[in-house]
DNA sequence: CTCCATAAACGAACAGTGTTAGTATATCAT
DNA sequence: ATGATATACTAACACTGTTCGTTTATGGAG
């Protein structure tokens, strides 16, 4: 019965730890006590539920994709900095796939919680057709198509949906961005008019 | 001690309506034991497991899915063809989101067994790019567009991931079709060239 | 320096999950 | 009528998240 002296950030970061090393699926709360030396029952001390557990750790996860799009597109303008937001995007999704899940199911979770974070998924996107002569209502459009094309790849990608035709998909997600520009260029045309 | 006589098919049958009617996260073979008369144990009579009935139940979704697309597609080419099927599978996603949810999780469970159906998803899509003039190694590549975008905004919206900003999600559709259609216009172009 | 409130640990238990093993029996074909 | 098979059962196991009541170490106040 020695005290740990833990602390709430302690059981935040082990539990991302667990999740990145094991996998999303296999996390649980006795086996991230097991980790932490520590009774189960004994997180009870610092988070109110797993469902809480889970959107801290959502957070984290947002904030990190966030700080590596805004990296990204750092000093970039119209299309560049649309291709390397969503090569960020991409390079993110591939490189730390059970942080991006959580992201993924997190709005499940939690809808009102997320309501915040949400504006930090946004504004990168925003940033990075900033360029573009835009009104703000196609910008609030296109930010939606923007992540819709992105997440839905990686998604898919990421579930191995992919797989039907040998293809290289690195070309194939060039190819959506692509269609992503021609889109930021077409509505550009319109506003225009 | 009586006999129900019951099939694999009443099984999963009883399972699609226990998902679609309480909801994807509150399924569980007791609950659906117990809607059978039957103990949960019963169950592995018929089937193996819990991921093979979940498999099962993701064919039956996605040939629902297919079945939805090829109707609204039959007898439209090119660009009313494409927002036929973009409308036919937002419907589908809208009016059934728990067995949409379904073909989400499925690739997790299953990779290979999702690979055969994987063909069922694809088929429609690329029935309805049949009317642009385009090589067969772009409609491999842009069916994978095609996909994410109508996944990814599908998912973001069930998830309630779009609620930033009070503009017409509709319309963010529809643009997200109109730049799927941009760029199959911008590749036949490419494919003369 | 002592005392006490609080924070942080504990063990035990509960209701739920999927799953397996072993057993009984109703039904169907021989 | 008999025997094999398919279908049901009960009981149990190993998990899951969670709650309860209890203990105890620690930090701050008198």
């Amino acid at each position: 019965m020695v005290r740990r002296g833990l602390t709430r950030a302690d059981i935040i970061q082990a539990a991302i730890a667990m999740i990145e090393s094991e996998g999303l699926h296999r996390f649980s709360l006795r086996e991230l006590a097991n980790r932490l030396h520590i009774q189960a029952a004994s997180l009870y001390n610092h988070i109110r539920n797993m469902d809480e557990l889970y959107t801290e750790i959502g957070y984290y996860a947002i904030s990190e994709l966030k700080k590596v799009q805004l990296d990204a597109i750092a000093g970039k303008r119209r299309a560049e900095a649309v291709e390397a937001l969503a090569d960020a995007y991409h390079r993110f999704g591939k490189e730390r796939p059970e942080i991006y899940k959580v992201i993924l199911s997190l709005p499940m979770v939690k809808n009102d919680a997320i309501h915040r974070a949400g504006f930090d998924i946004v504004e990168p996107i925003m940033t990075a057709m900033a360029g573009y002569h835009l009104t703000q209502v196609q910008m609030e459009h296109l930010q939606r198509v923007f992540r819709s094309i992105l997440h839905g790849f990686i998604a898919q990608e990421e579930a191995g949906c992919f797989r039907q035709y040998p293809v290289d998909v690195a070309e194939s997600y060039r190819l959506a961005v692509r269609g992503l520009i021609l889109l930021l260029e077409n509505s550009e045309k319109e506003a225009q008019a």
